[in-house]
RNA sequence: GUCUCCAUCGUCUAGUGGUUAGGACAACGGGUUUUCAUCCCGUCAACAGGGGUUCGACUCCCCUUGGAGAUGCCA
């Protein structure tokens, strides 16, 4: 039988990292199966519904590149693959459960609900949830509430006795006792729309779903769909739950612990292939060894025996690890233009950028490229190339444990070495030896040399390596900036001496 | 409160009765280097506890503890 999955997000909010996993997990597994990956947006919500969500739900697929056989756009055999376009067929399922006796008119208020929880949640009650009150009403009050114009929900009759047993391939048997199976959940909302529950096993079965992958919060809800199931006298797929991403604390991951939404991520400059290949690892393994994979190659090779029980921390640091290690594995080519954008966010270069700073640009990828744990990390790296620097401070020019004076004396004839060398065209080694030598002869330290330079031309005394900064900048701007630096030690020294 | 699930280094994980318990990230140390980064090398670091079963348990069973999730006219 050909595998058919479903990856069935809600737009209510952003794609998240929890959320996309299980898409990709679901994709993966079609795919290594020769099946099919369907999308089904289940938009029941029409309280928390936003156009914004479903945008952001196609733009996160496209953008890590998964494509679904069967859903919203490209259409398929079962569809609608929207659920608030199928809403005439919950009504049917549900008025048909009714007539068999399976489920019942319920005619509470809201108000009533919330106080009963509320009751029984102070009082710390054996049984917490819906009482049953309308499992039994007579003929008469029904009549009754409906003369009150009260729009009734429909709930499911759950069993009082017995138990229900689900299997999941990673979990084994799981079972509950009827009695501690949510007590008559709604399935019917009084707006007409399905609950997650009915509509998710109708659909589910409608669209001939073999195996259902979702996260594990859903385990407490398995005995109830299969009672779903049973009621409709349907066959339940196979089950599979996913161990839950959690954040830091070993909570749910939300968004008090960083960046969870996909967008997020993608804005700070985060490479779908990075986020993706990290995200895969959250839960699943090929051989407790490989740990680069490609999205053809996960394709290929994910099964879920391999899927892990136990929940994972999302580690933002090896994500970071991971992106770095994928733009570095980018192209010179392939890397400027995705690094474009960010500068002109920043304004630093203009849009579309002049020739002057796209030649900038290309010059500065291989120099930049080892030094990006995410994309935007380029604005801070490189904008001593786009901008004019403010003058440095004295601090700032002045190298650990060495006075204005010698400082002075050491980017005055450093500065000279560095500019006949530079004009005489000699290489790079060479002048880094005279500039070397200069230290020695100033009884310095090295870095007493070359840190006034880096600062003079970078503004930092974190920037790439002095002859790269000093090629991107330019020489006119160069010796300008250490002319510049020259005169600002010039004013230090006259002033204390 | 009740129910359900889970449990190997700080984190992600490999391991399915006999291993010096392996890898990766992080951390720390060192090397390369004019700074940063990259890269290379190394160090630290785990089977939650207690009972069983067994010649032998990280691996199987039970209990405890800990964690998580569910308990909505949200999904």
């Amino acid at each position: 039988m050909e595998v058919r999955v479903r990856y069935a997000p809600s737009p209510t909010g952003l794609q998240h990292i929890g959320g996309v996993r299980t898409a990709l997990f679901n994709y993966f597994f079609a795919r290594a199966n020769g099946g099919k990956f369907i999308l089904r947006v289940e938009d029941t919500d029409r309280e928390r519904y936003s156009d914004e969500s479903l945008q952001d739900l196609f733009d996160t697929l496209e953008w890590l590149g998964i494509t679904w056989d069967e859903g919203p756009v490209v259409g398929g055999p079962y569809g609608p693959y929207i659920q608030s376009e199928r809403f005439d067929i919950y009504r049917k399922y549900a008025e048909q459960l009714v007539a068999d006796g399976k489920a019942y008119y319920c005619y509470c208020t809201p108000e009533r609900l919330e106080k009963l929880r509320e009751e029984q949640q102070a009082s710390k009650s054996e049984q917490q949830g819906y009482d049953r009150h309308c499992r039994n009403l007579t003929a008469q009050q029904r009549a009754d509430y409906e003369a009150q114009g009260i729009r009734p929900v429909i709930r499911l009759k759950v069993p009082m006795d017995g138990k229900t047993t689900f299997h999941d391939v990673l979990m084994g048997d799981i079972s509950r006792r009827n009695r501690d199976v949510s007590p008559d959940p709604v399935l019917l909302k009084s707006d007409g729309f399905p609950t997650y529950h009915l509509a998710n096993v109708i659909d589910d079965h409608l669209m001939h779903i073999t195996h259902i992958m979702r996260a594990q919060e859903w385990i407490p809800s398995g005995p109830l769909h299969i009672l779903l199931y049973e009621a409709f006298g349907w066959e339940p797929p196979v089950y599979c739950h996913l161990p839950m991403v959690m954040g830091k604390d070993g909570q749910k991951l939300s968004k008090r612990h960083g960046s969870t939404s996909v967008r997020d991520f993608r804005a700070k400059g985060y490479l779908p292939e990075a986020l993706m290949n990290y995200v895969s690892l959250v839960g699943w393994s090929y051989d407790g060894q490989t740990e680069f994979f490609s999205k053809e190659e996960l394709e290929k090779v994910f099964s879920l025996e391999k899927i892990n029980k136990a929940p994972g921390v999302f580690d933002y640091k090896k994500l970071d690890w991971f992106n770095g290690q994928y733009i570095r594995r980018k192209s010179d080519a392939e890397l400027a233009p995705l690094l474009v954008p960010y500068l002109q966010e920043a304004g630093l270069v203009d849009t579309p950028p002049t020739i002057s700073q796209q030649e900038i640009v290309d010059k500065m990828v291989p120099v930049m490229k080892e030094r990006l744990k995410v994309l935007s990390d380029i604005v801070d790296l490189s904008r001593f190339l786009f901008v004019v620097l403010p003058p440095p401070s004295v601090e700032e020019l002045l190298p650990k444990n060495q006075d204005a004076a010698t400082t002075l004396k050491a980017l005055e004839e450093g500065y000279a070495i560095l500019r006949s060398g530079l004009e005489d065209e000699l290489s790079d080694e060479t002048i880094e030896q005279a500039l070397s030598d200069l230290a020695g002869k100033l009884a310095i330290k090295v870095n007493g040399v070359f840190m006034p330079i880096r600062v003079a031309v970078t503004g930092s005394s974190v920037s790439p390596p002095l002859f790269d900064s000093i090629r991107l900048v330019g020489f006119d701007k160069t010796f300008a900036r250490i002319e510049r630096a020259i005169e600002i030690l010039k004013d230090e020294v006259h002033k204390n001496g």
